[in-house]
RNA sequence: GCCGGGGUGGCGGAAUCGGUAGACGCAGCGGAUUCAAAAUCCGCCGCCGAAAGGUGUGAGGGUUCGAGUCCCUCCUCCGGCACCA
């Protein structure tokens, strides 16, 4: 054995037996339990950061360790390769957005392999390949057919100058990112998916998974935001005509207090009074100006203006002046509400502003309203009873609800509905680099799917991206095609799909990459059976990707002609939300004031006294930087950090050992190379701890605690209890820090114990080759050589998890904590066979116990099984 | 603005079901080894205090024999908000 750690030669040494012995390989096997681990892939941006080593790592670590547990495993990887960056890039560096994004996707194979991580490499592929997208575009038109695709008017954000939609990220403070001009909403046609038919079962589903983070459930409950409200009228006359202005209120309850309705900008009565009011007119022109991103819309000044027209209220028949408000979204509900400033923040402050009249109608008795204290009535629906009402006057919540939906059915203006806050999912996006929407468009038939013998339709490689519009729109030799259905001249649909479609069903096709007949085969119905059993992937897909996989895997599941293949109502069993890694930010200002991110990398920096980046100074030039927030490592803002370096300084093992070592999985993590130094130091200490074990020769292990001396059968006990640690960690808890600090104590008690003995060389054989597994997963190179060292003819990745001996965990005496009126006073070893009544009397009668008792006597003593005896005086 | 999560020594973090706060590691300090350095090894290390002891988990309040952990109010940071992925 070599006496010095040397990682860059074990690590290729191991990565290279693992290619011989195809250690990652998953091959179907019926008669073993499978076990589909899968982290989230990668978006080719380049280079890993270390989001991606700790993602990536997290999921080996769970890989490595079910294999050890005799699982099947499967660990496939795979590339989200369509996208913006790619489309930016080209922009800024005038090459092919395919040749960049295949470049990357190259580069950072070659990273992911230099991890060590256990993939099974035969089943890699990329979204952006026609052979993967083809399913895509197969699906659409089979969804197409059902009607649960759809075209309706969609809202975006146009960028006047550069004639372009723009991604809400491309928007700052309401200006184009590369124009600067200020951005307008407009409406275009566009694809939708009916992701709300699912509403009810994506809602119900969230309780069988019982695996998943409740912050995730819990949040995609509150997103997916069923309510239970009244759908309502308020008639009036148009043109002499009878209408209806509909709006949706969860607070029915509230009606008799309504004093005005506002509509969104986009609402057609709005338009209407608009016609002659051209300062109304220009007001709803002023509404459009802006992104579309909700973040923005919600926390603008709330603005209106009256428009002159009114309508009745439904039960009492008074005149209501309707106003268009900017803060109306035309997306939710009816693209109305009504407003009772009395019982609203928002339709108070609204009303203050525009001196609007307030009407209180919930209230207790005896309990007068303030404007100041207005919040008061809102708050407790379970308290709060109907005041000047009417007929309602008294009613609780739920009961004045029920009357009033009763009173406005019989008039036919209003009823009882279900809201949903999810809106269905637009797919259609203006942009190049993206998977073709299979439509074709005929004057005569409409629009018409790509029949299947003419997927997939390709999307052209050599393109040139000028940054206005989409460049598909610009190539008749793309657009120009005939109709499937009457052969005549058509246009073929310009437009790709949002790539969290392709995101939302890759899991299901690496089961079967390399089926050119159908989108998926019989082998889904085996790795996939009872769902994934563990995802891992950071916690910003909380909401989004984790549910369009969830709707696409249920949609797959209800397309029949898929057929064959039985798909599980919910795609991930076990779901590991990764914490974000988090580093500074650092920007300068160009002369036309935009930001220029800079590299943390290439600034030096100065911490205040909190420890945070207070001033920095761009290395090349000296010269100051701004310093920004502490955000989640991204392309756009240039703040990732390459962990090339640490792998080429330290290698891989130290890289992953610190990054889990670093913080519990599911918090987030600021990065900071401080501490990798002692993740490597403790790798060399267990090197040296084992080459010393092997110089002296080889033993069998030792199998018993039962005729060891005490001080090894303590060192025993602590093998055995970090074994039963690690295992419950590994597996149970997925808090992969305490694994790692009970394996580094464990070789800190081996190091303090003498080893001369034949008894302890036996044991010193036992922990070794036990840490040398125990590791695995985590460090695997080194585990690997390790365990090869200290026997010969075994390979660690055949090898199976260590065992808890039970009788080794065993104690004669056991240590109880003594507390006089809850604080801790002293400790007493008493021998584990102690009754209650002995440990309360020894407890009572330890000089702990007399000091702080001062003479009183005990009003109380509380035993804690095993920890400490509390004596309330 | 709305939804979700976090805040514990100089730093990363531990404390798993309400029961020893600070495991493990980093940094620092003192020592050994060395011609010297690196590496390694030993010891110390929340704050106040000479000690006894007191005090301490973002702030304030509460429940409990006992609270980092449960409840209420607030501050602050991070993520998401439907076209970043």
């Amino acid at each position: 054995m070599q006496e010095k750690y040397a990682p860059a030669e074990i690590e290729r040494a191991a990565q290279s037996h693992w290619q011989k012995t195809a250690a990652a390989r998953a091959v179907e096997d019926v008669n073993r339990p499978k076990y589909y681990c899968l982290s989230m892939f990668p978006y080719p941006s380049g280079k890993l950061h270390m989001g991606h080593v700790r993602n990536y790592t997290i999921g080996d670590v769970l890989a490595r360790y079910h294999r050890m547990l005799g699982e099947n495993v499967l660990q496939p990887m795979g590339w989200d390769a369509f996208g913006m960056p790619a489309e930016n890039a080209a922009l800024a560096n005038h090459v092919a957005p395919a040749g960049w994004t295949y470049q990357n996707i190259d580069y950072m194979r070659k990273q992911l392999q230099s991890l060590g991580l256990s993939i099974d490499w035969e089943r890699e592929f990329a979204t952006c390949s026609p052979a993967y997208y083809r399913w895509e575009q197969w699906l659409f038109t089979r969804l197409f057919e059902k009607g649960l695709i759809y075209k309706k008017q969609g809202t975006v954000n146009w960028d006047p100058i550069d004639q372009t939609v723009l991604a809400n990220e491309q928007v700052i403070d309401g200006r184009g990112w590369r124009s600067g001009a200020l951005v307008e909403k407009r409406e275009i046609p566009m694809y939708y998916m009916k992701i709300t038919a699912y509403a009810e079962e994506l809602l119900a589903g969230l309780d069988t998974l019982t695996d998943w983070p409740e912050q995730v459930r819990l949040m995609q409950k509150n997103w997916i935001g069923k309510s239970t409200g009244v759908r309502l009228a308020f008639p009036y006359e148009r043109e002499g005509k009878a209408e209806k202005l509909w709006v949706f209120t969860t607070r029915a309850d509230t009606l008799m207090g309504v004093t005005f309705v506002a509509v969104a900008a986009e609402h057609p009565l709005a338009a209407y009074a608009a016609q002659k009011n051209p300062e109304l007119a220009a007001f709803i022109e002023e509404c459009k100006q802006g992104g579309v991103a909700e973040a923005d819309l919600a926390t603008m000044e709330k603005k209106g203006m009256p428009t002159g027209l009114t309508v009745r209220h439904p039960l009492t028949n008074e005149e209501v002046p309707v106003w268009v408000g900017n803060y109306v979204l035309m997306s939710y509900g009816e693209g109305a509400v009504m407003a009772v400033p009395a019982h609203d923040e928002r339709d108070f402050a609204f009303a203050q502003k525009y001196g609007l009249p307030i009407h209180q109608v919930i209230g207790a008795e005896g309990e007068t309203f303030s404007l100041d204290g207005w919040q008061e009535w809102y708050g407790d629906k379970q308290k709060a009873v109907c005041v000047n009402s009417g007929k309602y006057d008294g009613l609780a919540y739920a009961d004045a609800v029920d009357a009033i939906a009763a009173d406005l059915a019989k008039l036919d203006l209003g009823e009882k509905k279900i809201q949903w806050r999810l809106r269905d999912w637009g797919i259609s996006r203006q942009r190049y680099w993206g998977c073709p929407i299979p439509i074709i468009h005929c004057e005569n038939c409409g629009d018409v799917p790509v029949p299947d013998e003419q997927l997939p339709v390709k999307l052209p490689e050599n393109v040139e991206i000028t940054g206005a519009g989409s460049p598909l729109a610009r190539m008749p030799e793309f657009y120009e095609t005939a109709c499937p259905k009457c052969g005549k001249p058509a246009r073929r649909e310009t437009d790709t799909l949002d790539t969290f479609v392709e995101s939302s069903w890759y899991f299901l096709r690496h089961t079967c990459p390399d089926n050119e007949n159908f989108m998926l085969d019989e082998r889904v119905n085996y790795w996939c059976k009872g769902g994934i059993d563990q995802y891992i992937g950071g916690i910003e897909h909380a909401i989004l990707h984790l549910l369009y996989a969830r709707f696409f895997t249920k949609l797959i599941r209800d397309v029949s002609s898929v057929g064959g293949v039985h798909i599980a109502d919910e795609p991930f069993k076990k779901l590991l939300t990764q914490g974000m890694v988090v580093a500074p930010t650092f920007f300068r200002e160009g002369k036309d004031g935009k930001k220029q991110w800079i590299n943390p990398a290439d600034v030096n920096v100065e911490t205040d006294e909190r420890g945070r980046p207070a001033r920095a100074t761009l290395k090349t030039d000296g010269q100051p930087v701004t310093v920004g927030g502490i955000e989640k490592m991204s392309k756009s803002k240039n703040n990732g950090v390459d962990p090339q370096s640490l792998i080429d300084e330290y290698g891989a093992d130290t890289a992953r050992l610190f990054m889990m070592f670093a913080s519990p999985p599911d918090q987030s993590l600021e990065w900071s190379d401080a501490g990798v130094e002692g993740a490597y130091r403790f790798l060399r200490r267990l090197w040296r701890a084992t080459h010393e074990h092997v110089r002296l020769g080889l033993v069998k292990a030792s199998s018993s605690s039962a005729d060891l001396p005490d001080a090894l059968k303590d060192l025993r006990r602590k093998l055995h209890q970090t074994i039963a640690k690690v295992s419950d960690d590994y597996g149970r808890r997925q808090q992969f820090n305490t694994a790692v600090a009970a394996v580094m104590e464990l070789l800190n008690a081996y190091d303090k114990t003498d080893s001369g003995t034949p008894a302890a060389r036996a044991l010193a054989q036992e922990i070794l080759e036990a840490i040398a597994l125990m590791l695995f997963p985590i460090a695997p190179h080194i585990g690997q050589a390790l365990y090869a060292e200290l026997k010969p003819d075994a390979d660690a990745a055949q090898t199976a998890f260590p065992k808890v001996d039970a009788s080794a965990l065993a104690q004669d005496e056991i240590e109880w904590m003594i507390q006089v009126g809850g604080k801790l006073r002293g400790s007493l070893k008493i021998a584990a066979s102690a009754d209650k009544a002995a440990i309360e009397a020894a407890a009572l009668a330890s000089e702990a116990a007399r000091k702080f008792m001062e003479g009183k006597s005990a009003k109380k003593v509380i035993v804690v099984p095993g920890r400490l005896v509390n004596i309330v005086v």
